[in-house]
RNA sequence: GGCUCCGUGGUCAAGCGGUUAAGACAUCGCCCUUUCACGGCGGUAACACGAGUUCGAUUCUCGUCGGAGUCACCA
């Protein structure tokens, strides 16, 4: 088997879409699977969707999502140049020379003779009208200066079939397809052309892409063969939907990776996400890393439907990927959205991250989880009453009197939640009831919040000793006047 | 509309002629428990439909229906 190449040639246009990113992500795995070489290729022949500073989103974008490419415009393998607005020179070339194959043609019709081509349902079908001007004439009208454009000559009879490694054999009657233009008016080639051109010049030898190309690779299987090139292979994606009905697009907003980072995605998360999405590893193992996705990808587990984003999913493999982190690799990741947060560098956030990692599933989350430990004051007592477990009033309060009598005596440096635990847990004992009517209205009365991440000594340990006591002995104050 | 392709629970999906039709997310219930989580256990839920082929079809063929893509001097 010869050596691998693949490539992934997205448009500068700002973002990298989560389609595309996994498109380029099924490349790169195929060819690193087999040891092969992934190449990356700006193509830029379209200035009018041009966008400046596009080509940094797609090194970002691949950088952050652990994608190495081995050739691009800032890595020369030897098949440069890798941006296709610095390859315009060759393609008129290549185009003529295919005429000369019989494999193009110059057409010189108007867009007016153009459009009278069109049938009852405005659908256009080039007639073949300049195949069959003259050598002679041809090179007249060039020779006067008449604007042109190159068709591909395609047969009209007969049928053009390959096999793609996923949708398997494909045929397309010959006749269904247009002469299609291969170099514009302008000189510039279309992308049809420039594609082919590029890959095989780039020895690209399996061409992954999205299936809206599967019904015209048949067309581009003409161009090889009449360059008398080696076809490639071909691996069709299907896309990623938002629904049954649309693709996942940014026009629906939310759909880039960069806004899915923005929201607190993990990009390795992100990465192992939309690899299951139209693929399926032979184990049962979902969390994959991107080693384990270069060993196990398989063009077998690669589906031919389309599926449908579920963004709940992949906030769960989020978590997943969060529950692994180290207090400090959370530190670091979480670090803008403690600073965000209303407690910003009020408490320890090793801490705090310590009781959010198994509570949390983006990261944009974390602000809402930790900002009530900046609102304490008034609230209502009833919140004490608790009937599982049997928590009355007065019963809350008799705990909380005698967990003040016991947590005074706590020396600093033997506060901890787990030294708390015992400590508290003595009350328990001494008051002869539930664990649990003790803790609970602990927790209640340190944070005045229905739900905290994390139990009554978590939070003491959290807030310290002295803002531990403070507010104990405001919700002894508070429970206190309301029994009486 | 022509052409190409697709069709397993709500979602991602395994399955390659014989299965109690995996697994995951979501959902529901139980357990654990000082709240919330985490974790553990269990439940609900699917082969679009109709004909063939076959001893036997989710699996093969055809048709119907549903969906997607494509029919540009865009990529």
């Amino acid at each position: 088997m010869q050596k691998v190449r693949t490539r992934f040639a997205p448009s500068p246009t700002g973002f990298m879409h989560i389609g595309n990113l996994r498109t380029c992500l099924y490349a790169y795995l195929f060819a690193r699977k087999h040891d092969g070489t992934f190449v990356l290729r700006i193509e830029d022949t379209d200035r009018e969707r041009y966008v400046d500073g596009a080509v940094d989103v797609i090194y970002n974008t691949l950088r952050k999502a652990g994608i190495e490419h081995d050739e691009g415009p800032d890595k020369d393998g030897g098949y440069g140049p890798y941006i296709q607005s610095e390859r315009k020179g060759m393609y008129l070339e290549y185009a003529k020379q295919l005429v000369e194959r019989g494999g193009a043609y110059y057409c010189f019709c108007t867009k007016e003779r153009l459009d009278s081509l069109a049938d009852k349902d405005g659908v256009k079908k080039y007639d073949k009208h300049c195949l069959s001007l003259s050598k002679e004439e041809v090179q007249a009208r060039l020779d006067a200066g008449e604007p042109y454009v190159i068709r591909q000559n395609i047969p009209t009879e007969g049928v053009s079939e390959y096999d793609d490694m996923v949708f398997g054999h494909i045929s397309v009657p010959n006749e269904d397809m247009e002469d299609n233009i291969l170099i514009k008016s302008d000189g510039m080639p279309t992308y049809n052309f420039a594609n082919v051109v590029d890959d095989h010049l780039m020895a690209i030898n399996y061409v992954i892409r999205g299936v809206e190309y599967l019904s015209s690779t048949p067309k581009y299987n003409l161009l090889y063969d009449g360059f008398g090139w080696e076809r490639p292979h071909y691996m069709h994606l299907s896309p990623i939907m938002k629904d049954a009905q649309r693709k996942l697009s940014k026009r629906y907003g939310d759909a880039n990776f960069e806004d899915f980072i923005a929201k607190g995605y993990l990009p390795e998360a992100i990465v192992n996400y939309i690899a299951l999405l139209g693929w399926s590893p032979k184990g049962n193992q979902e969390k994959l890393s991107m080693q384990d996705l270069i060993e196990q990808f398989d063009v077998d587990g690669i589906s031919k439907s389309p599926s449908i984003f579920d963004e709940q999913k992949m906030r769960w493999l989020n978590g997943e990927y969060i529950k692994a982190l180290s207090v400090e690799e959370f530190v670091e990741v979480a670090r803008p959205y403690f600073e965000q947060s209303e407690v910003a560098g009020k408490y320890d956030y090793a801490k705090l991250a310590k009781l959010l990692i198994p509570r949390t599933e983006i990261l944009s989350e974390i602000p809402d989880k930790i900002n009530f430990l900046a609102h304490f004051g008034e609230y209502d007592v009833n919140m004490f009453e608790h009937k599982k477990m049997k928590i009355t009033l007065p019963i809350a309060y008799a705990s909380l009197v005698e967990c003040k009598k016991v947590l005074q005596n706590v020396s600093e440096e033997e506060w901890s939640d787990e030294k708390l635990k015992e400590y508290v847990g003595t009350v328990a004992t001494t008051l002869s009831c539930k664990s649990g009517q003790v803790f609970l209205p602990l927790r209640l009365a340190i944070t005045a919040a229905a739900t905290t991440p994390g139990g009554a000594t978590e939070m003491a340990e959290l807030l310290g000793k002295q803002e531990t006591l403070r507010r104990l002995d405001f919700s002894i104050d508070l429970l206190s006047k309301s029994l009486q």
